[in-house]
DNA sequence: AGCACGCCGACT
DNA sequence: GTCGGCGTGCTC
């Protein structure tokens, strides 16, 4: 929930310019306090937004002209603009949007506009790759066909070794022997044409009457100015061509758009299905694309070239300049909170975004946040709402397993209701899926003859075993370890103990039960990457695989025909440690999983293991009473002034020393802020007490909704002297109370 | 974030 | 005697 900010300044005020003689500020990709200023020198008029290179320290940096010069350093000691880059100058909506994030997220300016800097490549001259072209035949040289058809091919242009090879059918040997002879020499090559841009002229999909009519609000709100709209509808309520229909229209407008997902890695469906509407795949941003790749896709969205990008969070920081609509799919999604660096939540930062530009905003979800319901409940978002498409074949039953009464067979896991219906669904030749969001064989180990507890010598978490690798792993650093013959405590041989299931271990459950099913496991360690994310989906539509057990990655995508049974081992899973959001996390999962159950000619059904079935969680899901749970989860939070009808920020203070961290710590709380409304918890010793190797405390800021959190924040910081060593992060309107 | 300066341990 | 470890502090 975001709150307005004080200074919503106009983006489209005349920009400023600067000639010789004159100071600037130039805000720096770094974590400074601020601009640095800079003297503008001869022959070089500069104005707002202009990337520049300027010398800091005994280097030099690129960077942003920001605006007039601050006055912190006399005149006399600035140094000169070394020069301006050629790159199209950071629009003024994105230097608005860097200062707005920086202002509301309590981070440097520099850290936010590094985001929008993250790649310093684009902004020097592109160096021109190297190819080959045909020379002069020199004396002697033997063609064969092969020969030929390169020296053919190269007639038409200069292309890359592999290129050429390719393109004549023939190895890069044959080229690289044709260069190694000097037939061939060195040409510089084009850049790569563009590929052609979305085509909103081709006619979108038939859509039903209710998908038009969302479809038409949807296009009516582009280019009507700013907006905020949530798009509810489950899956196969067709929410994507309904929002790529307002991509049309915007795209027809002349705007670019740009579309976020929580995981772009297991999106190849999301791909294929814009393909098919626009003839083309649209541009990618994520954390992994190859950095030519980056640079170009950069380079391409600030000269206009890209109409539309689908990335991950960063994506909200590329430089657009015509943006003219933000989508942000599976919007409840909790991997859109970064919780790193500069801690930002992209869907908030998206409708501020979308506020700085003026433009419309939509917010897809089949579970929407309390957070969004919340603002629709107060009328500042419009809400949309899509019937599924296949309202006469019912969705899913879902039962509850009462784990006390029907009790799983020692050291097994799945209880005899969910083994019969397995079975079953076996017997009718339809598929099953076991979900347990635990990656893994188990996640403790215990010596039975010392009850030591095998822990992350970095974290304070258990070491989880993966019985495959034959290591133990922390699944919060990275801590990596054989599993040992002996107890490393009390040194007795054969005694440690795997407690509790992960999905290898349900995996060797199921194949004991069944032996004749063909079982598979899908989690993120199991299926790396997009690739093995299709290859997995393959075999599952080939019914290749008869029970599919899998963790969180399964929850989402691919409808499959066949798959009749879902069985949610662990319903109570994420409802331990009780934080803030458990209960709308687990409704928001469960539902995504329950939803892969049976959707078309054969009717599903959906059996949760749980040990609180009277859970209002589980009541829920029985019911497939969304509204209600809703109403009663925001009622909760409305009683206890809780986000988003009160406001949150966390301090974690860290550092390698203990006593450092609890002593700073400590020293927070005593000149904590105080006033009507506000109130400070803590400090207490985070859950997480210990995290790759560094100690932590947190403190919880509570307001009511109106305070103005980052006034309070930068005061109390301002006036705390934190020692050498211990790190104090800020993060506003936390999801995480790890 | 870099890259300096600066003050204490093992080596050509 | 130096080389070098990474702790603190600046950079317009």
């Amino acid at each position: 929930m975001v709150g307005a900010m004080p200074d919503d300044s106009n983006p489209q005020a005349a920009p400023l310019s600067f000639a010789a003689g004159a100071a600037v500020a130039v805000l720096l990709p770094l974590p400074l306090a601020g601009a640095y200023d800079y003297r503008v020198p001869h022959r070089l008029s500069l104005v707002e937004g202009v990337f520049v290179q300027v010398p800091l320290g005994r280097r030099r940096v690129a960077g942003v002209v920001w605006g007039a010069a601050e006055g912190g350093l006399p005149a006399a000691r600035l140094k000169e603009v070394e020069a301006r880059l050629e790159a199209p100058p950071l629009p003024a909506v994105s230097r608005r949007f860097v200062e707005w994030v920086a202002a509301y997220t309590l981070a440097p300016p520099g850290a936010v506009l590094k985001m929008a800097m993250s790649v310093p490549e684009a902004l020097a001259p592109a160096r021109s790759r190297l190819g080959y072209r045909v020379a002069e035949a020199p004396p002697g040289l033997r063609l064969t066909p092969a020969r030929r058809r390169v020296l053919d091919v190269l007639g038409a242009g200069p292309l890359t070794a592999a290129e050429a090879a390719r393109e004549a059918g023939v190895g890069v040997a044959v080229v690289r022997g044709l260069a190694a002879a000097g037939a061939l020499e060195a040409a510089p090559l084009a850049e790569a044409p563009d590929e052609a841009p979305p085509d909103w002229r081709r006619p979108g999909p038939a859509l039903s009457p209710p998908q038009r009519a969302a479809a038409d609000a949807l296009c009516a709100a582009v280019g009507d100015g700013f907006s905020v709209t949530l798009l509810e509808g489950v899956t196969g309520s067709g929410k994507t061509e309904v929002y790529l229909e307002a991509v049309a229209t915007a795209l027809a407008a002349g705007r670019q758009v740009l579309v976020l997902l929580p995981e772009i890695a297991l999106s190849g469906q999301w791909l294929e299905r814009f393909a098919a509407r626009f003839g083309v795949a649209p541009h990618e941003w994520h954390s992994d694309l190859p950095p030519a790749r980056r640079r170009r896709t950069w380079r391409a969205v600030a000269e206009g070239r890209a109409r539309v990008v689908v990335g991950a969070r960063s994506a909200l920081f590329l430089p657009f300049a015509e943006l003219g609509l933000v989508v942000v799919d599976e919007e409840h999604e909790a991997s859109f909170k970064q919780e790193e660096g500069v801690i930002y939540h992209a869907r908030d930062m998206a409708v501020v975004r979308g506020r700085l530009g003026g433009h419309p905003v939509v917010l897809a979800s089949a579970t929407p946040s309390l957070e969004t319901v919340a603002n629709v409940q107060a009328g500042r978002y419009r809400r949309l709402h899509l019937p599924d498409r296949h309202a006469g074949a019912a969705l899913p039953a879902v039962t509850t397993i009462d784990l006390r009464r029907d009790r799983p067979a020692p050291r097994t896991w799945l209880s005899p209701p969910l083994l019969a219906a397995v079975a079953e669904a076996l017997e009718r030749g339809e598929q099953s899926l076991l979900y347990l969001n635990r990656r893994g064989y188990a996640p403790l180990t215990l010596c039975r003859a010392c009850g030591h507890r095998l822990q992350c010598p970095n974290c304070s978490a258990w070491l989880v075993e993966h019985r495959r690798r034959r290591r133990l792993q922390c699944h919060h650093c990275g801590h990596n370890v054989a599993v040992p013959p002996a107890c490393p405590d009390c040194g007795a041989e054969d005694s440690l103990a795997a407690c509790g299931p992960g999905v290898e271990r349900l995996h060797e459950e199921v194949a004991a039960r069944f032996p004749d099913a063909r079982c598979a496991v899908m989690a993120s360690d199991t299926v790396s990457g997009p690739a093995a994310a299709a290859e997995m989906v393959r075999r599952m539509a080939a019914h290749e695989i008869d029970v599919l057990i899998g963790t969180q990655i399964v929850a989402k995508g691919h409808h499959f025909p066949l798959l009749t049974l879902v069985g949610v081992v662990d319903a109570d899973l994420g409802l331990e440690g009780g934080d803030l959001r458990a209960a709308e996390r687990t409704w928001q999962l469960l539902s995504q999983v329950a939803g892969r159950a049976g959707r078309a000619e054969r009717p599903g059904r959906v059996l949760l293991q749980t040990f609180d079935p009277d859970h209002p969680v589980m009541r829920a899901l029985a019911a497939g009473d969304t509204e209600r749970f809703l109403a009663e989860e925001a009622a909760a939070r409305r009683a206890a002034a809780m986000p988003p009808f009160g406001r949150l920020a966390a301090l974690i203070v860290s550092g390698p020393q203990a006593a450092a961290v609890e002593g700073a710590a400590r020293a927070l709380a005593r000149t904590a802020p105080a006033g009507e409304g506000v109130r400070v918890l803590g400090p207490a010793p985070a859950p997480l007490a210990l995290l790759r190797g560094r100690h932590r405390w947190r403190l919880l800021l509570k307001a009511a909704r109106g305070t103005n959190v980052q006034a309070l924040l930068r005061r109390w910081l301002a006036a705390a002297a934190v020692p050498a060593g211990v790190r104090v992060q800020v993060d506003v309107d936390p999801q995480s109370f790890l």
